[in-house]
DNA sequence: TGTACATCAGTGAACGCGCGTTCACTGATGTAC
DNA sequence: TGTACATCAGTGAACGCGCGTTCACTGATGTAC
């Protein structure tokens, strides 16, 4: 493997779970037994080449993501407005909960979403307008009558909740009173889907 | 005005508008036309500088806004869940959303929602806690037949969409085509109400 | 009333460190004649 | 087949800067006897 891709693959490692400004040059070429020298060589500066990493995630973790809400909605028949919401938020809630790196990845992802980002252009194209594309789709399956703004609405309520309930899962611990056990989190799941199904039927 | 107090209403203005880690001791010294060293001198270091800071804007913050809520809402008849919910959406939206500096403030909010943050302890005792148990009141009074837990969760899913709308504003505008001006700003109350509503009545 | 000492707000200059980047370089491989 | 040159991956060392913090200090005010 070449120094660049061994670059890229421990920047990738390091900027996903500690965040851009928590991951020195130093770090990321020491680690790759590389010279500091040779970030600035393969990738121009600090900056590019974590735009570089984090387009390459997102590009492959929103293509399986797709693809598994596809698989799990299925195409044939037509599905229940309950099957498609519980299909995304039990998926998005799982795998942001299943471990640290993906919490601090989606802590990332919405650092991304604000103004003054720095890579909100690779997150637009990699994951928000190919993802909004899926799921419109499947909810105007599920729920015709809904207009096109209104869909779009909708999905911007379930991510937020969605977002918020993994994002701000130590406050809502205080909060609750629950620890975000296996079975909480189910308890959160059915919220959500419930809360979101009647917010969509009107 | 003393030194210590021109240096906590210059850092108040600094890190809430720049962020902690994009305002140097040097900036606010200088801004408060004092030595470098006062920060130490009186706040012990930058850290405690900004949790004094932190807390001081948001208990100011938290009171003003519960008593705007109570106002409101009213303490007389019963109100309606339609009325508690607006209320609630319509202020918080408009306030976030009224400024730079207002929106800059949420997401240095949110940071101190997740693991890791610095002040969420702060943040809890002076705002978290205190909101909670007027919105719960509220909502109670409006919509009696909710369990304790259920109060909470669909308090989060409300918070969950209000910070969602406001902090991915750019993205929301893109996958929305709108700006973010005063009609549609309307749209996002008159959407995140109505959803919230039925989500909370099922 | 005067004196000696303690306390306190605030200062100026420097310390030590980590950072991203730059520059001149080496050594291997490819290419043209 | 041999030679001269260009290209390319990668290096070692240093540059320059901004950072939070420390330290010895000054000068004013308060306090005890």
């Amino acid at each position: 493997m070449s120094t660049k891709e061994k670059i890229l693959d421990i920047a990738e490692d390091m900027f996903l779970t500690k965040g851009y400004d928590n991951v020195s040059v130093r770090d990321i070429t020491h680690a790759a037994g590389a010279n500091v020298a040779s970030v600035n060589y393969h990738f121009n500066c600090k900056r590019d080449l974590y735009r570089e990493v984090f387009k390459r995630k997102l590009g492959r973790l929103s293509q399986e993501k797709i693809q598994k809400i596809r698989e799990d909605i299925g195409t044939e028949t037509t599905p229940t407005l309950e099957h498609v919401v519980r299909s995304i938020v039990s998926g998005f809630l799982n795998d942001f909960l299943a471990s640290k790196e993906a919490e601090k990845l989606l802590s990332i992802i919405t650092n991304e979403m604000s103004e003054n980002a720095t890579a909100q252009d690779i997150l637009m194209e990699e994951t928000i307008f190919p993802m909004h594309k899926v799921l419109r789709e499947n909810i105007r399956r599920a729920h015709p009558a809904l207009t096109d703004q209104k869909v779009t609405l909708c999905i911007s309520s379930i991510f937020g909740q969605i977002f918020h309930f993994v994002r701000a899962r130590s406050v809502i611990s205080q909060t609750t009173g629950h620890e975000y056990d296996q079975e909480f989190i189910n308890t959160l799941i059915d919220h959500i889907t419930e809360f979101t199904i009647r917010g969509i039927r009107g």
